[in-house]
DNA sequence: TGACAATGTCTAAGTAATTTAGGTATATTT
DNA sequence: AAATATACCTAAATTACTTAGACATTGTCA
């Protein structure tokens, strides 16, 4: 069964994955997160579609068209900006992290 | 700037520090949250409540009614269903961390 | 003493990320 | 031939949360 993915970490997956890797189309990423949790997580095209969409409408990503085997992959890239938001999302998570770490593993009572 | 907290972890909170705890009432949560955390995390009280309710309403929780210099105290405590349930959470928790570590950091490309 | 902050509870309206449940079309596998 | 995989999409419903209040008592400080 697959686990919960807390709300709003999308975002900051994609952006990451993108980082790492340049380019990828969206059923690319849903398959790669797929593969890296090992079937823990299952993004679902309804979450993330309009999630790059955003993306793309903030500037945070651009978009090219590829034809592959009679169809069309969208290939999404980061923008400057989109770099600098990773930046930021990759921050805020390892402060959640940490938060988290501080609220289940108490030092002080 | 308190930063974000991740939709779905209230909940896993609110139930690990009452498992550790014992005892809390509401505002006493947020007193701890933000002394545990240093400030980073700032729980609303329009998001707590309602938490707190229902996980009484789902028996995850039963309810101790204090008085304390003429103010009302409503002590939370965990029920055995709610023990349950605060592992679950916790191994969510733990399976998000893990999920997120393998995103972030790759060991296979 | 008068005002403002802190303590302590609550609710209701609005927001936004997600789930659910579809749709369309081609390629590949059984 | 039918089902599954690939590849994109959207719209309605759900839901956890934010915002913005209400109410009452106690503590603090100018």
């Amino acid at each position: 069964m697959a686990k919960k993915l807390y709300r709003g970490a999308l975002t900051t997956i994609i952006l990451a994955l993108l980082k790492e890797r340049g380019e990828l189309y969206g059923y690319e990423i849903v398959q790669e997160v797929k593969k890296r949790t090992e079937g823990e997580w299952a993004i679902t095209e309804g979450a993330l579609y309009p999630a790059l969409h955003k993306l793309e409408g903030v500037g945070h990503v651009t978009v090219t068209y590829r034809e592959y085997k009679n169809r069309t992959r969208k290939y999404y890239r980061l923008t400057e900006q989109g770099r600098a938001e990773e930046a930021n999302l990759q921050a805020e998570m390892e402060s959640f992290l940490q938060s988290m770490h501080a609220l289940l593993n108490p030092k002080w009572t």
